[in-house]
DNA sequence: TGCTAGCTTGACCTTAACGTAAACGATAAT
DNA sequence: ATTATCGTTTACGTTAAGGTCAAGCTAGCA
């Protein structure tokens, strides 16, 4: 699996020792990884590529797991959850801000360049 | 500035220990931080809330700051923008996909959550 | 059955990004 | 002028997220 992801057997390892993953084990007790495991793993490396710690998307993975039978329970989950989605929406604007001043930079060396190739070209 | 940004001090020299501020010092060595400072923190600052290492920072600020006259300085920055662009892009379309899922579980909660109110209702 | 490759656990090591405490100097308020 | 309140530096501590290495299992294959 780890090959699979593209991460270290060690990171899933650790993943698992933090109560992230809880694979299946064969007769031998070796780790048996099935597809909600997959799923739980994609989820855990989507959150930490923007910077979610892992107690956080143990959070979420929490979240998603739960299936209570007690409205309040689900009431604090859905208060939770609803936090989670305003953070998502805040980096959301701060990550479209820091695209477009990106593109701004970008831009601004574009014509430099072309400034400079013009005057280049003039003082043949 | 550390108030007014909502971040330790300790953080601020520790940036500026890592480079990325040097704010002036006043005449009994205080450190004196100039709006172009305030600036460059709020970029740290928005990098870090996505995830961002202090190293990507400072290559970010790096590539603002420079103002070189040759043209290959230019193109090597472009490129390295680009980079990052791209990065950028893939963040912004994974941060959606987390956000659409998030509002499916809202809206299974929501969902259940009524399921059980209609319930509890009859059993009246 | 024996070999080889891969898995498991445990222990210790590392790096980034700070926190915290101590000892001293600078500024502001009274 | 003298406190009280900051700021400065230095040094050591801490936490998250793994890396690395050793010693012993296990599984598939000849």
């Amino acid at each position: 699996m780890a090959q699979e992801m593209g991460v270290s057997t060690r990171s899933i390892r650790f993943y698992e020792e933090k109560g992230l993953l809880s694979p299946q084990r064969s007769n031998g007790g070796q780790r048996l990884y099935c597809k909600r495991d997959r799923t739980r793993l994609k989820l855990i490396l989507r959150g930490k590529r923007f910077g979610l710690s892992l107690e956080q998307c143990a959070d979420i993975l929490g979240l998603a797991a739960l299936e209570p039978d007690e409205a309040s329970q689900i009431k604090k989950a859905l208060s939770y959850g609803q936090e989670i989605l305003v953070d998502l929406e805040h980096r959301l604007q701060d990550l479209k801000a820091m695209h477009r001043e990106m593109k701004g930079v970008e831009k601004k060396m574009y014509a430099r360049l072309a400034q400079l190739e013009a005057g280049r070209d003039q003082a043949r």
